[in-house]
DNA sequence: CCATATACCTGGCAGC
DNA sequence: TGCTGCCAGGTATATG
């Protein structure tokens, strides 16, 4: 479910409610990707200082490290005032002073890790290899076009692979690529400046619209408030296979790339 | 170092 | 209705 928009728009829906927050108590449920790392007891009276988002972990920083939430294929966090009884994908309960912080997560490839800091080999592991954020200035043609060069993958699996640029999920690849008007099998180290420049406008582009559309809600997606995205019906080759491209409207292409699908148009995206 | 396949887990849906 | 097989927004890990 949640690629770069998605998590950051569950950040900011509950980022400024829970700041400053005391943890009261921690319930963890079924086991996630990977231990907490710590006793769920020590993390009772630490203070939640603010939310930041790397790739699509969001930091949960504490006076005392900090915790790494993913959200997996599935997860979704929820940030009340209210405790209800808890669902069988109710896998963390952080019950802070101002609100419980529910993890749901049907599929469980989500991940709840404590770390000491951000340096430190807990948290590296997780972010260590993670490529440049692509919302926040440090995203520069120059040193995306060097990087792509070493890359021989199709252009949609180096995308995915997140070690050049983060955030860019399944969907967000396809559409990116649409827009940049580049056919998703393109070598990367091919792409000539201009087509990596384009590349890397689509992907600022569509990655802050979604943000804007309040993400991409195919399935269950919400935010910490409950409330669904609307990306997905502006998506224009996301899930759309054999329906007209909104530009040419020729059909719409699915393949399946590293076990992947990817959707394209053939017409209006070239090798 | 790079590229690709595999595994993890559950629910929804199409097809029979 | 119920079964089976397939598909799904991610990514660490293993393998070549």
């Amino acid at each position: 479910m949640p690629e770069l928009p998605e998590v950051e728009v569950t950040r900011r829906s509950f980022a400024d409610r829970i700041a400053s927050a005391q943890i009261l108590a921690l319930r963890m449920g079924k086991p996630l990707r990977w231990p907490l790392g710590v006793l769920p007891q020590s993390l009772v009276g630490r203070y939640i200082f603010g939310v930041r988002r790397r790739g699509k972990y969001l930091l949960l920083d504490l006076d005392q490290g900090l915790l790494l939430l993913h959200l997996g294929m599935s997860g979704s966090l929820n940030f009340s005032p209210t405790q209800p009884d808890p669902g069988p994908h109710d896998h963390m309960d952080l019950v802070c002073d101002r609100g419980v912080l529910r993890l749901h997560d049907p599929r469980r490839f989500g991940a709840v890790v404590w770390a000491p800091s951000e340096d430190s080999p807990q948290a590296q592991k997780l972010l260590g290899r993670l490529g440049v954020e692509p919302l926040d200035g440090q995203f520069d043609v120059a040193t995306f076009a060097q990087a792509l060069k070493k890359r021989q993958s199709p252009i949609k699996q180096v995308l995915l692979a997140g070690d050049v640029v983060v955030g860019v999920g399944n969907i967000y690849a396809s559409e990116t690529l649409f827009l940049a008007g580049i056919r998703p099998t393109t070598r990367a180290s091919r792409l000539t400046g201009p087509r990596v420049a384009r590349l890397h406008a689509a992907i600022v582009q569509v990655l802050n619209r979604a943000v804007a559309q309040g993400g991409s809600s195919l399935k269950d997606f919400v935010n910490a408030e409950g409330r669904t995205g609307y990306f997905q019906l502006e998506a224009a080759v996301y899930g759309r296979a054999g329906e007209p491209c909104r530009v040419c409207a020729s059909p719409i292409k699915s393949m399946v790339q590293g076990q992947r699908t990817t959707f394209y148009c053939t017409q209006c995206q070239k090798p």
